[in-house]
DNA sequence: CTTAAATGTAAAGCAAACGTGACTTTTAGA
DNA sequence: TCTAAAAGTCACGTTTGCTTTACATTTAAG
């Protein structure tokens, strides 16, 4: 699952932290999340696409076809 | 969070085991999500839309503002 | 170069997402 | 009414999302 957080962040100037914060995670989850270590749980993928004023399907990009 | 599955279901004349099947899951997760259990993983939900081809949040629909 | 902020990483633990197996209840057709 | 399929439910086990704490590394400003 790969996923445009990073990007998102940027053009907002925002550090990890305070995307965390926004979304109500840790930061490590954050980054976990940014390093593909794990997907979020679709609750948090809401969460991220309200914050963002996105779809999720353009936040998050599923890897099978 | 709420979810279209058993009407999605129900249009296409589907048991809870097709859609199990159609999806990689077992029947009793199915069920479990329809009866809201428990919320689907991010990878599942998008298998769901990409099944019906319909968007994430055309099949559910997050309870939070 | 120094220093602080930002990022990355790791271990331990909990809760939620799924699986399997077995059983009961509901639905619908002959 | 009888019966079988579908749906619902429960117990138990495994995996994964997420937390906290702690520490190492990178980035950027002075």
């Amino acid at each position: 699952m790969k996923n445009r957080l990073k990007v998102l962040r940027a053009e907002r100037d925002w550090t990890q932290a305070d995307l965390a914060n926004a979304l109500g995670v840790s930061r490590q989850t954050v980054n976990a999340i940014e390093k593909g270590k794990f997907d979020p749980s679709l609750p948090l993928a809401f969460k991220c696409a309200r914050l963002f004023e996105l779809a999720i399907e353009e936040i998050f990009e599923d890897e099978n076809e």
